[in-house]
DNA sequence: CCGCAACCTGCCCTTTGGTTCAATGGCGGT
DNA sequence: ACCGCCATTGAACCAAAGGGCAGGTTGCGG
């Protein structure tokens, strides 16, 4: 078991981290440049309280000051952002700071053997967003175009106006209007605009009516 | 401490489970519209081998088969799309098969707390994602604007018509073209569908000729 | 008070986008 | 040969977007 070391601007409270490692160590802030541990040594629990350092910062001040110590999070008032700002920085767990000694033992032994510990609700979004990110990739709308449609469609979809298609193409500026007509109609949407959304896979796109089919 | 049950097609193999969960049973894929567990009781631990059975459609068959209760993949082959296919798909873990029993106890103990297990391979992959997504999400492009422009700006990149953001913000059509004029001249785009690109952060946006300023 | 920026609007104009009603020709399948 | 799908285009038309000109209000700092 390696050493505990909680760092924390309030050394006279949070008794749940003694109750859970009851031979951590509890020390202030340290000085930039200073050694705090032995390389590899330790597992650092940084509690942050606002926002007034920028925990993502101190995250890596902290990293400097322990090289290859595991650094968990504990935030007084977590969110998913500053979640993501301090695991972006090199955090290996984020969690509130009210967490039961018995959660912090076992966010421990995940960070022991290597894992990452996040909670269940920035995970969720993680996933969420992955997901819709990778939906946007091998986007099937695409598949639903002919394909003089679809190089229309990724024409507009990169912003490009009707006359400047018909020129690349070289068709006529109502050739383009055809195809558009076509792809719009299959999408079942109802401008240029959204169908650069849908082709580029915004975030929140508006589900239109999807226009009497015939 | 629930009951564990593991779900394989070769039920033969694989004594690292018998060695982390004793008491564990080991079944065969229950067929569909059967009981598989009462509701809640249970963590249900699929092992899916290839690609054969879709592993998302299997988590959700088994989902219903076992309603409430937590499931855990252990795949032969791992790989970031299957286990961000099968955590959408409503799974709670995502492992290789050939997990050691301690680290399998470790999942259990993280999923009865109500967590997610996710390997860091591809929890990493979904922080760095996030962090980009969230890096268009409050793009600078939007500081050049006024408050009011901002708001029609956002509006257009969700697709909306002049027409609609006349309604939705109570202001004459005549006034959100004016807007819209002074944000193509900010931004140095040409029209509302260039402006959407630029917000919605679009993978490959033209970065056209800046029109001379004046 | 004056200048300035932001916000708001009407009138009118041009350009662009999108559709309707056509028509022509190729190509593959029945 | 015929049908369906695709690509292409013209003429005409209407709606939407974009912008020039002109004019208002408000609020804020010098």
């Amino acid at each position: 078991m390696k050493q505990h070391i909680f760092l924390t601007r309030r050394p006279d409270a949070f008794p749940a981290w003694n109750t859970a490692f009851p031979g951590a160590r509890r020390l202030p802030y340290p000085a930039s440049g200073t050694q705090l541990a032995k390389p590899g040594q330790a597992v650092i629990w940084l509690h942050v309280a606002g926002d007034k350092p920028d925990p993502a910062l101190l995250v890596q001040e902290i990293a400097l000051a322990a090289p290859g110590c595991a650094i968990i999070v504990l935030s007084n008032v977590p969110s998913d952002e500053e979640g993501l700002a301090v695991l972006e920085a090199g955090a290996v767990g984020y969690t509130n700071t009210l967490a039961v000694p018995e959660v912090l033992r076992q966010i421990a032994a995940v960070i022991e053997n290597g894992g990452l510990w996040v909670g269940p609700g920035l995970l969720q979004r993680l996933i969420a967003a992955m997901a819709a990110n990778s939906a946007q990739i091998n986007n099937s709308h695409l598949d639903k175009l002919s394909a003089r449609e679809k190089e229309v469609a990724l024409a507009v979809a990169g912003g490009a106006s009707n006359k400047e298609i018909a020129r690349r193409l070289e068709i006529s500026e109502r050739t383009v209007k055809a195809h558009l007509t076509a792809a719009f109609e299959r999408l079942g949407v109802r401008d240029r605009l959204q169908l650069s959304l849908l082709i580029n896979g915004s975030p929140q796109t508006t589900p239109n009516q999807p226009k009497t089919v015939h």
